[in-house]
DNA sequence: TAGATAGTTAGACAATTATCTAAATAAGGA
DNA sequence: TCCTTATTTAGATAATTGTCTAACTATCTA
């Protein structure tokens, strides 16, 4: 896990947008690129992006490609985190 | 708190590398200037690109300025994170 | 095998970012 | 007041990023 690459994948609006799409359920890339007002290459690269930080996986379903939260990664940072906040308590 | 800023702030190595320093403890600018190959006010920007973040506080104390992290702000990314993995339990 | 649908890849361009050097500001001490 | 130390601000430059259009690949179905 690349926290720089996981921390710039978080850092677009958009791309957190896609995070809360898929906390919901998971979606295809077209089902994804519906919901912005913006074009599907756009969105693609966006997934390639989060899929590349290990924040979100694919899979080929037919025609479809189905993409859902890797919530692993999540738990990684979030431990990371913490150990910034964490530190409140010592104080 | 803007999630875009905070996580910009933190997508950079020698960002996180300087709270890591925080961390231990409360340090001056020069201090943490010292402990990296680069240019002060290369160093000076991170700072401000961080305190922009809201992630890191300064304060002035006669020539020096003092940095000190301001963990309500990782609070609050911990909890959007686990709005994430915290979905796991679900399933 | 040809056409339609789903999605990605390639290439271009404007905007943003990380870094540097040089100059400016702020505070303390002679 | 002048000099030194601490730090920031300004301006330049190279690299990265987000977006677009156009073209390509993959799969299904008739």
């Amino acid at each position: 896990m690349s926290a720089t690459l996981v921390f710039k994948a978080l850092s677009d609006p958009t791309r957190r947008a896609i995070i809360d799409l898929l906390k919901e359920r998971d979606r295809t890339a077209g089902d994804i690129a519906e919901q912005f007002q913006m074009t599907k290459p756009s969105i693609s690269h966006h997934l390639h992006t989060l899929q590349n930080a290990g924040l979100v996986l694919s899979e080929r379903k037919g025609q479809h490609i189905i993409y859902s939260l890797n919530t692993t990664v999540f738990q990684d940072i979030v431990a990371w985190m913490l150990t910034v906040s964490g530190k409140e308590k010592e104080k």
